[in-house]
RNA sequence: GGGCGCGUAGCUCAGUGGAAGAGCAACUGCCUUACACGCAGUAGGUCCCUGGUUCGAACCCAGGUGCGCCCA
């Protein structure tokens, strides 16, 4: 920061200037960089890696606003914070993007070969793949970047490579023929999780088939979605129990079109005599289910759709070699119709599994993968969950947790991929595995063993991106080197990420972190909730509902904005946004208004919540960039105020050493305001704690606005003006508390909105031994504030006599800028009365009464407003003021009221069970509101008697 | 088919056993020397439905219903 960047609060808040500035003050600062030689102990929470070729969505701004809360408020509170951040290399995705473009350029992967399309693909990266680092830079995230990590780094690749050695040496990968997803268009395998099912279900079609009996004795009828399969089924499976069939079972079908014949066998498993026919075909080389079924028994594998998804001429007739398999299913169907073996045909929604990405329905098929064992590796998971070693947060989300790792499947993890670390596994000429660390290695192991000059070929699949990803908790700190960095921050203390990532990578991570380092790799994990559109969908681009959170930072013209995007989000523009005015039609052109990346910050952390979803709402976002507006122009305001203040060393400030004021000359309201900022530290420090970042935001929110800035700063001005009745002492003391609170507020939002607030925090005089940044200031500490309650209740007293005199001007129609000349403060209590004394010139001010009078006794002045506060009675004489009418209305409405309490708390009391069963306590509460009530209504009943009297 | 979450003011959401809350929107009055991105005030609710437990239920239990998500 030059001195000629000067730094003031002059302006009016302008989120985008002000975050333009501090970022890279920051980084130069080297404010972010942990060091793993400090004895302070270590927090550490490694980014779940973006995709290196998203750019920022929602999901990504709620997943640094959060994580970048959590990493501030631990630095300030003096861990040794760690962020570590990274990208993940996106095996199919990137491939995608790159293979997109080679295709613009009219040329294709297989063309340029291997090792140029990766050349390719790294140049892809080093220009374009920056995109999302430069995103979450602009939302402030204050990762340590020295340690920026990428999956497909070297020393990530090293240990990928060292993982898998380790994992099939002990047996927990393997390669095997197992039934896997394939996405024919993108010719490579996919793990379970990448197959989806659509929910709402697909038109489609259920076709009953008969199969003729081979001794001529009738047919059996089955039911099928996929009729092309027909080619490749071994048997026919009915229920045992089911009467129907029972005279089939072990009988052989000719199989049509096929010259095949095939069994009838009994299956308890895969029948299910209530569904179609009873009767199904068994297709074990394209069904996951018919797999296992001819697993049960013995039956033989035909495969007859290949990996282009079309018929196979090896296995198929050849009237339908070569076919698509869609085109063969409308084939086959054609061939049963003129056999006059279609029975008939129903229209049925089914689900149907589509790629994730493509969206093709994936074709279940039997091939050699590369495995990982899951069940040896999720059971010490479990236990870790089990034992307290991590904890789910919210706990709901345990359950479903277990649920997946009782029920682990194995794990394929080869690709039929380019982009990827490759599978470190080389074959012999018969075929033998050697899994080695380098080619060198696996040579030496098959030379021991095939003999000298044997010619290896390496795998050429590349393994699974989040097998990558499972190890990043340790390899991104050096794993499997023993370094520093690991024994300092592993394991780390958080691992922060969405709900629908929990398998993909919490789970995993856990397994390999484990299984790796001995040591469950978090303390915590805590899922945040999804951000959603206006009808709770999911965001999806290809729905068309995503939000681009650049676009509520800067603002956005509708025009550039997708048509069916969120339409809550969908405002006029600022003013000074106007000349985006439409020419042609002169319309004042809509979209989203600027708000700022801390504003941004606000409102995820407001809306975040522990069950639910984030329905992303402009009217809260505005609500939360008007907040920080407030507090900027409340700064300025304070900043003005003690431009002659000299303020003490910065330790009184940071708790640390002496008190800043002399604690008798602070005024009630320096008291008051004082002892809620202590307690509002209390309840940022719990929320956050319980990752309750909605009630840290809240409490802050709410301190700022509705004490400090509506009440404290309103009162203090008796104080802070320099032309006021105050002793220098006491002008001196609030100049202290109001500055003192500010620069803690500033450090307590630090964490959820920072650029505004080291903008503050820079602007703020400070004393000597003061830190260079507010990122690196001292998190805020408790003052000892007990002494101060009858400040503090004096205060609330004012309070509500302010409060009740603004209601009575409010509805009687008496101008704000009225004074009032004459009120008075009527209670037999001494000690009341003395209470409300020490609040008086504070009611005089912020109600505007010249001439408060304390009394024992309602004075003769004729017909008064009346109001009771806390007892307190308090009188404004109507005369030449308050219109009678008016008053005779609130009085009456005021009275209903009254009255409604009054026959609710006496139902309560005349019920013998509540006083006999609830406790003592909560009765005594009840007959204390009684007496409060009856006392009221008589004071308000007697004053609107006495203004009848004189009507 | 199974599991989970949600249903509170017009909108977005807090509130886990003792008289229903916030922000925005609405209405009334204020350009009061930090802030009109503001100030003061007002109005607005069968806390999804039906039962149950309890002296007392938005909150606990059972069933139902609507929405969303996850798994098969």
């Amino acid at each position: 920061m030059s001195d000629a960047d000067h730094i003031d609060l002059s302006q009016a808040y302008d989120p985008v200037s002000v975050e333009g500035r501090w970022y890279d003050f920051w980084m130069s600062g080297g404010y972010f960089e942990a060091d793993e030689t400090s004895d302070k102990e270590p927090y550490t929470i490694v980014i779940p890696p973006p995709n290196v070729t998203g750019s920022l969505h929602m999901g990504h701004a709620l997943f640094v606003t959060l994580q970048d809360v959590l990493v501030r408020w631990k630095r300030m509170q003096g861990y040794e914070a760690l962020w570590l951040p990274g990208t993940d290399h996106a095996g199919i995705a990137t491939q995608v993007v790159v293979e997109r473009l080679l295709r613009e350029e009219g040329t294709d992967r297989h063309e340029l070969g291997r090792e140029a399309f990766l050349e390719r693909v790294w140049q892809w990266k080093e220009e374009s793949g920056g995109t999302i680092v430069r995103q979450l830079k602009r939302m402030g995230a204050s990762c340590d970047w020295k340690r920026e990590r990428f999956t497909m780094d070297e020393g990530l690749s090293h240990a990928v490579r060292t993982i898998f050695v380790r994992m099939f040496e002990d047996g927990l990968i393997y390669r095997g023929d197992r039934m896997v997803n394939w996405d024919p268009s993108t010719q490579t395998v996919l793990s379970n999780l990448e197959v989806l099912q659509n929910k709402d279900g697909e038109a489609g079609k259920f076709w009953f088939m008969r199969y003729p009996l081979a001794d001529g004795s009738g047919h059996i009828t089955i039911g099928t979605t996929r009729p092309e399969t027909m080619l490749g089924d071994t048997a026919v499976a009915v229920h045992p129990d089911d009467e129907r069939y029972t005279d089939m079972i072990g009988k052989m079908i000719e199989l049509p079109l096929t010259g095949r014949q095939i069994p009838i066998i009994a299956d308890t498993i895969l029948p299910d005599p209530e569904k179609g026919t009873g009767a199904v075909k068994i297709t074990p080389a394209h069904d996951p289910n018919d797999y296992e079924c001819g697993e049960r028994h013995g039956l033989e594998r035909i495969q007859v759709i290949g990996l282009d998804a079309t018929m196979m001429a090896e296995t198929c007739p050849a009237e339908f070699a070569g076919m698509d398999r869609y085109e063969a299913r409308k084939a086959i169907v054609a061939a049963f119709d003129a056999l006059g073996l279609l029975e008939r045909v129903d229209d049925i929604t089914y689900s149907p599994g589509r790629s994730e990405r493509t969206g093709v329905v994936v074709e279940p098929l039997v091939m050699k993968q590369w495995w990982v064992r899951g069940e040896p590796l999720a059971k010490p998971a479990i236990e870790a969950v089990e034992s307290g070693a991590t904890t789910i947060t919210p706990s709901y989300w345990k359950a479903t947790f277990d649920h997946f790792m009782h029920n682990i499947q194995d794990w394929c993890i080869s690709r039929q991929l380019w982009w990827g670390h490759q599978v470190p596994a080389w074959y012999g000429p018969g075929g033998e595995v050697f899994v080695a660390m380098t080619e060198e290695d696996a040579k030496a192991q098959a030379e021991a063993k095939l003999g000298e000059g044997v010619e290896l070929t390496q795998d050429p699949d590349v393994l699974d991106t989040w097998f990558s990803s499972g190890l990043w908790p340790f390899s991104t700190l050096g794993w499997p080197e023993q370094t520093e960095s690991l024994e300092k921050f592993y394991p780390t203390q958080v691992m922060e990420t969405g709900s629908d990532i929990l398998f993909f990578w919490v789970a995993r991570m856990m397994m390999m972190g484990i299984y790796a380092m001995g040591e469950t790799p978090f303390a915590d994990v805590y899922l945040h909730s999804m951000v959603r559109d206006e009808k709770g969908h999911k965001m999806s681009k290809v729905k068309g509902n995503v939000i681009d959170p650049l676009h509520l930072i800067y603002g956005e013209r509708q025009v550039n904005l997708h048509p069916k995007m969120h339409k809550e989000l969908i405002r006029k523009i600022d003013k000074d946004e106007l000349l985006f005015k439409d020419r042609a039609s002169g319309e004042e052109i809509a979209g989203i208004s600027t708000q700022g990346a801390d504003a941004l910050r606000f409102t995820l952390s407001a809306l975040s919540n522990s069950s639910g979803d984030i329905k992303l709402n402009i009217n809260r976002m505005e609500g939360y960039r008007a907040f920080l507006n407030k507090l900027w122009n409340a700064s300025k305001f304070v900043l003005d105020k003690v431009s002659d203040y000299t303020p003490p060393a910065y330790s009184a400030w940071s708790g640390e050493g002496e008190a800043t004021w002399r604690v008798e000359d602070l005024g009630l309201a320096d008291r008051w305001m004082l002892s809620g900022l202590t307690r509002v530290i209390g309840e940022v420090d719990a929320a956050l704690e319980a990752f309750k970042f909605e009630d840290a935001a809240q409490a802050i929110y709410d301190f700022v606005w509705h004490e400090y800035c509506d009440w404290y700063i309103e009162a203090s001005k008796a104080r802070l003006y320099d032309d006021t009745d105050a002793t220098p002492q006491e002008r001196q003391a609030s100049q202290g508390a109001a500055l003192y609170a500010l620069e803690v507020i500033v450090r307590l939002l630090h964490p959820i909105s920072p650029f505004i607030t080291e903008h503050i925090w820079q602007v703020i005089p400070k004393g000597e031994g003061a830190p260079t940044a507010c990122i690196i200031a001292p998190w805020p500490r408790a003052l000892d504030v007990s002494e101060w309650s009858d400040e503090v209740a004096a205060f609330d007293l004012a309070r509500g006599i302010v409060s009740a005199t603004r209601q009575i001007r409010g509805e009687t129609n008496v101008k704000p800028g009225r004074r009032i000349e004459r009120a008075f403060l009527i209670t037999e209590d001494a000690e009341l009365r003395a209470t409300a004394t020490r609040g008086a010139s504070i009611i005089s001010r912020l109600a505007k009464i010249d001439g408060l009078e304390l009394l024992e006794s309602a004075p003769e002045v004729g017909p008064t407003a009346t109001a009771v506060v806390e007892g307190l009675e308090l009188q404004i004489p109507l005369k030449g003021l308050i219109d009678v009418e008016e008053e005779l209305a609130r009085l009456t409405k005021e009275i209903a009221r009254v009255d409604d309490d009054i026959t609710h708390v006496s139902r309560k009391l005349n019920n013998e069970k509540f006083v006999s069963k609830a406790p003592d306590k909560i009765v005594a509460k009840e007959r204390e509101k009684l007496a409060g009530f009856e006392k009221e209504r008589a004071a308000l009943q007697a004053s609107l008697e006495a203004i009848e009297a004189l009507r």
